[in-house]
DNA sequence: CATAAATTTAAGGTTACCGTAAGGTTCGCT
DNA sequence: AGCGAACCTTACGGTAACCTTAAATTTATG
């Protein structure tokens, strides 16, 4: 799922030549699941059958342009597209029309151009969308899933509310320090956050609610007075 | 977290396919929090209620003019601004005004340069880690950490409260050197610090009684008489 | 538009920290 | 040694900072 050399790409022209050349450059690339199409109505069966995680279309075909098949495409499908244009051609209507183009190349173009820019939008696309992810991270008694948004202990279950959720994010951001009562205010209610001191303490008793055994005697979520407030997590 | 996926992103626009196609690529960038306005009116409701990282505002707009708007927001905010502009529209004036906006784009534009330059802002604004940067140092026999506010030795943690923190934070940006017992007070108690000479003295001793093996013979805070006092800390 | 959930406001209670004071100790000078 | 000044040490009461609960208000949801 991190390589993006086994993602599958989807080739569409009608000239034979240029779909050979292609697959040519990026077989010896690395790519090895790669399709063939040379017109719209092999192009939709395609993916939905194969579902490729890339698309490069010519915008010229024999039954239809590349901006129909576009939104063809979008109609079940947000995969990236690639556009192969000739020079001259609508480029216009490929900017404004067709904003749901990723890239485009104006033909005749280098290997290394197309290669360079395909994978880049695979990556961007591909390998962020992976890594991406909230902390999820472990406290004396239980587990909290700042992923789902909730707290796992053997008593159940218990969901975290927006407040919660921000708060919990900015402590763990500075787990084992200490966070001003400012800088969590700062963190939830953004720069105007005069007159919420008081909230804060309502929230931070929620928190403890629903992760500490004995919610008056915190372990995890301590208080430091005149200070602010400290998160301790397990190990890690 | 320092991740910038997780931003919330603002996307005004009063053309619903414009709005559902920027959302498509973000959304496929891995961006999640994601937030649609059409107006004025919803784009500042929002402002207040969600407080996004960043927004994306059309300049044209039903009930007003994106200028206008960035106004507004500026009452409040200093969240950066992305600008989607028509070719020929008011060009001089986003450039002239200077108003404030971090980037803008002429529509129609790829979907890949809006990503680049919508995360090169978010990276430069927000990868400045406002990670408080407290000292953790060490002196005989025990590691201060004024990041979590706690002494560690082998005899245990012993907590700091506000005031030995203050105290012991100034010691240590004049580690090694005598500090006054003015400075000190200053440093406590602010500008009109007259009276609490004898307070100094008793949080002095209680920080010796957490960090000091014997608090009445001190080695790391120490008594110059007539002068102030002195913290010896470990080489670093 | 009604209902539930989330958030804020408000008010009374609790406690840990801080300042004061009072008596003791050490230092430095004559 | 004797003396005063500077500093130490301990304990206690007041109070600001924080807790806790419930009710009021806003926001989300069907």
């Amino acid at each position: 799922m991190e390589n993006i050399k086994n993602k599958k790409i989807l080739i569409v022209d009608d000239e034979p030549e240029i779909r050979k050349m292609i697959e040519g450059f990026l077989r010896k690339e690395g790519f090895f699941r790669i399709y063939l199409a040379a017109n719209c109505e092999e192009t939709l069966k395609i993916c939905h059958s194969i579902k490729p995680q890339i698309a490069i279309l010519d915008v010229m075909l024999p039954d239809g342009d590349g901006f129909t098949l576009l939104s063809s495409i979008r109609q079940f499908s947000q995969m990236p597209i690639f556009f192969l244009t000739a020079k001259g051609e609508d480029q216009d209507r490929l900017l404004g029309l067709g904003l749901g183009a990723d890239d485009y190349i104006v033909k005749p173009f280098l290997p290394r151009e197309l290669i360079l820019r395909l994978t880049a939008i695979l990556k961007r696309v591909y390998t962020t969308t992976v890594t991406q992810q909230l902390p999820v991270f472990m406290v004396e008694g239980c587990t909290i899933d700042l992923e789902s948004a909730v707290v796992r202990s053997n008593r159940g279950e218990q969901p975290l509310t927006a407040k919660e959720h921000a708060l919990l994010l900015k402590l763990y951001e500075n787990r084992g320090r200490i966070v001003t009562s400012d800088a969590l205010c700062e963190a939830v209610w953004g720069g105007d956050y005069y007159g919420y001191e008081n909230s804060l303490m309502v929230h931070i008793r929620r928190i403890r609610e629903k992760i500490e055994m004995n919610p008056s005697k915190p372990k995890s979520l301590l208080t430091v007075r005149g200070l602010g407030y400290k998160l301790m997590v397990k190990k890690e």
